[in-house]
DNA sequence: GACTTCCACGCAGCTAAGCTACGGGCTACG
DNA sequence: CGTAGCCCGTAGCTTAGCTGCGTGGAAGTC
């Protein structure tokens, strides 16, 4: 449910940065299936995996988690 | 790091709508041990589980990592 | 057609961490 | 004293975060 969204937020930022996969998988230090998996949201990070996603697409935790669904 | 202001936001969150850590854990339907852990930081919750801490507190996941120290 | 880039996807695996239960201990309050 | 609310350590089960490999497909370029 959550991850989903998560998921698809992530790949809009990513893309938004013009990075692959690959070169967000290098800036984090992860693996690029990760990558797909969080994408596809297959799987969500943990909340320190969280923070590294953050940081590498240059926003904060909680820019993560605002959908176009929610309010604001 | 981040947990460990996720955990103090949570705790502020509970104390402002007069929940005990056992009410807490009672409507997450998790152990009160947990709420503790959380709350120091030891331990932060998977995606999953923040999904039901915010439904609890009854605030949205983006809230949960909205700090003081953040911008805005 | 052949090649490359970017990505989805299944499978198999390790280990870290989420989460629980039990037991103890401290403070505050009636 | 007894109870409520919370902290804390230890030990343990179990899930899922995360990896590597290998495949294959869509789109672009030559």
């Amino acid at each position: 449910m959550l991850q989903k969204k998560l998921g698809l937020r992530i790949a809009g930022l990513r893309r938004s940065q013009s990075l692959t996969q690959e070169q967000l998988a290098e800036v984090i230090s992860c693996s690029v299936e990760f990558i797909s998996l969080v994408e596809r949201g297959v799987n969500a990070p943990s909340v320190a995996g969280l923070e590294k996603f953050a940081k590498a697409l240059n926003v904060e935790v909680r820019d993560l988690f605002t959908f176009e669904g929610s309010r604001r």
